[in-house]
DNA sequence: ACCTGAACACCGTTCAAGT
DNA sequence: ACCTGAACACCGTTCAAGT
């Protein structure tokens, strides 16, 4: 019902928001890459001038941390309190691992920056409630919850090949490996085919079946549910 | 035997040279942080032109890459082959964590940068001897490094503060807890204190333990050296 | 309240010129 | 072979002006 709308062209654009403005950015990376995104990029995709972006963002840090919060954000969270702690932790971690496939080229930027909202303690208080609810006690659901999580980053950043350091030559032919001193690296060389290949899902279980067996394997007492009042209702 | 030498001026500057600026730019890292880091800057703090860089240097990425080579050839990889694995993989693992605490400020960009030089490849050979003297086998050798590879990076991405995502509102006072909804965040909030608690190292090694326990809890063949020449002296 | 252009102080890097 | 200044095409952000 705005006057001025009868012509075919794009018509009225949809107001600029924080909202929009960090999707435009999330776009571009993962189009261009994060070393492509600028505040006149972004703008430029907005069909905006750049100081624009102002009124919504207070400056690129902050962008960034948009970036950041609304990945983790997209992190669907499901879980099924009749399986065991071991299946839902892995269902967990997997959750993360899940999201950095769909936004593989922010990850770095997911990575380094701190995530200021509820949402980035989503995975953190479901992390905390398997524990608890297996029977361990507060300090040590925090330390389950930390090592899952130091986990799931240093996966996400061996794989992203952002860091594919300290084994990133086996993917190189077998020509590399002859510049290779064998005294000096006589396992690298030996296990050339089995660095070069590349089965980044078996290797993230691999990993993730250690760290779940060892806390299975941990100390507890007996399972038990968050203090419940029975005379509370719930949905 | 130089002439010109006698006044107490600083007299004839070391010739520039790619490990010079490289520790420049981590000098200047250290003491600004990353975000200080530049061309002009590394220049300025060596009294020479920017462009004078780009004789030993080919771009800014590749000053990057000798940064975070130049921190993990600073790791120090001694072994006691006469150790259990689980403590040799410990003194391992550690090694990055200690060099991590030397250049604090580097991490970031160590953690998201390759390294192309064999002094990237040193750790890799060390873990894979480990896991090869242990009696596992080649593929599963491969798989332990890259799990305790992981949990290293992740820990230090954890603690640098680069990532304090999900669990770093904790440190915040009582009052910013008041905003969270207790019916999302029961955990969260009950676990305010020990979220709060800082205990980098007890968290590092409490995850480390997991691993290696694990580890050392997988099947495998006798323990046995590497294909070794009975007729070759060691020194 | 939101948008904007011009301007400022920076970037990394190319090029052509010097020794 | 190494150094350098000037210049180019970018940055993020401040400011003052518009609506």
């Amino acid at each position: 019902m705005e006057h001025d709308v009868t012509s075919g062209t794009p018509a009225t654009r949809p107001a600029l928001t924080r909202g929009r403005i960090v999707r435009a950015a999330i776009g571009l990376i993962e189009r261009e890459g994060a070393g492509a995104l600028s505040m006149r990029r972004v703008a430029a995709e907005l069909g905006v001038a750049v100081m624009s972006l102002y009124n919504h963002v207070p400056n690129k840090a902050a962008l960034l941390e948009g970036v950041a919060e609304h990945v983790v954000a997209g992190m669907e969270l499901e879980d099924d309190p009749s399986r065991s702690f071991a299946d839902r932790a892995r269902v967990l971690v997997r959750a993360f691992r899940t999201v950095a496939h769909e936004y593989p080229r922010c990850m770095t930027i997911v990575l380094t920056h701190e995530i200021d909202s509820p949402a980035g303690l989503r995975p953190a208080e479901r992390a905390l409630a398997l524990a608890d609810a297996a029977g361990f006690d507060g300090e040590t659901s925090v330390r389950i919850m930390r090592a899952l999580l130091a986990y799931a980053l240093g996966a996400q950043l061996r794989e992203t090949g952002a860091v594919r350091m300290l084994d990133h030559l086996a993917a190189a032919p077998a020509d590399s490996y002859g510049r290779l001193d064998p005294d000096e690296f006589p396992h690298v060389i030996a296990l050339a085919p089995q660095l070069a290949r590349h089965d980044p899902e078996t290797d993230f279980e691999f990993g993730l079946d250690l760290l779940i067996r060892a806390l299975d394997a941990l100390p507890r007492a007996a399972s038990r549910p968050l203090d419940e009042d029975p005379g509370t209702a719930q949905g």
